[in-house]
DNA sequence: GTTCGTGCAAAAAATTTGCACCGGA
DNA sequence: TCCGGTGCAAATTTTTTGCACGAAC
């Protein structure tokens, strides 16, 4: 996945938050850096905490925890479940988001991305059928992954 | 959706049991059965130790946890995440879980089930480019839903 | 200056574990 | 009988909350 400038990434995000009226402080700016230097991964509350505290060592857990679920709010981040015992986040560029699924194996817990989307078509007949109006989905394959495919 | 009569289903996941070498205790049939009397719904473990204790009071809620996980691994059941802080579970009937997708309405919460799967060519395609063999999906739609687009 | 946000510590919730005893196969 | 399964209570882990203080706008 090529992500885009990470600069203006992070002004759109500032904007999003000024426009909401929620304050851009240093905590919130060095969390947002965090994840936005990791969005090839999926963190953990905890492990966002443990990168923050790097640049913050004052920092309080409540305080990650409070900014993580604003932006998950503001959906900017999207929370999603790995089967690990917590709960994981990842980047919503609103572009890409809606097009990229999770495959995780069964065998090892490695989780990959896949770009493909196909689902605009599923999504059509939802809404026809259901009157239901689909703005997101999350999207998790289950199975064996090529290296414990050999094995 | 319809659902296959009870007993056979019941009959089934014992012989699973038995066939791995796990007893079929009381504490497992009354949690089947409260499972199989709600599979329309998406029980979390608090709910169906609720509804357990009261076929059988001396029960612990520990006991729920240990059969749950037990079915989990056993793919009886599957485990979801409907952004409620709990986990959630659903029946897993070999012919239906590949085949219905989880509508979530991020206005009322109200967790609707659609039927459809247009799922396979993605898959067919995931395996062809990431060498990744998929054995089960999960997947969730975010929305409004009907009655919440009227108002 | 206000008001919103933070750190800290305590509380609440969700889940897991240790261990002596019990009851299905 | 034998061994896995259970109840209970305690421990862990994850997440939330109350409150006085501090810092953005």
């Amino acid at each position: 996945m090529i992500f885009r400038m990470k600069k203006d990434q992070l002004e759109e995000i500032k904007d999003q938050l000024k426009q909401k009226g929620y304050k851009l402080t240093t905590q919130r700016r060095i969390i947002l850096d965090s994840i936005l230097d990791n969005q090839d991964k999926h963190l953990s509350i905890e492990e966002i905490y443990k990168i923050v505290k790097e640049k913050m060592p004052e920092i309080g857990l409540a305080t990650v925890y409070r900014t993580i679920m604003l932006l998950n709010d503001l959906k900017v981040l999207n929370k999603i479940d790995l089967d690990d015992g917590c709960s994981r986040f990842e980047l919503s560029n609103s572009e890409d988001t809606h097009n990229h699924h999770h495959l995780i194996c069964i065998k090892c817990g490695k989780v990959e991305e896949a770009e493909d989307d196909l689902l605009e078509s599923l999504e059509a007949q939802i809404e026809k059928e259901k009157g239901f109006k689909v703005v997101n989905h999350i999207v998790k394959f289950y199975g064996i992954c090529k290296d414990c495919k050999k094995e």
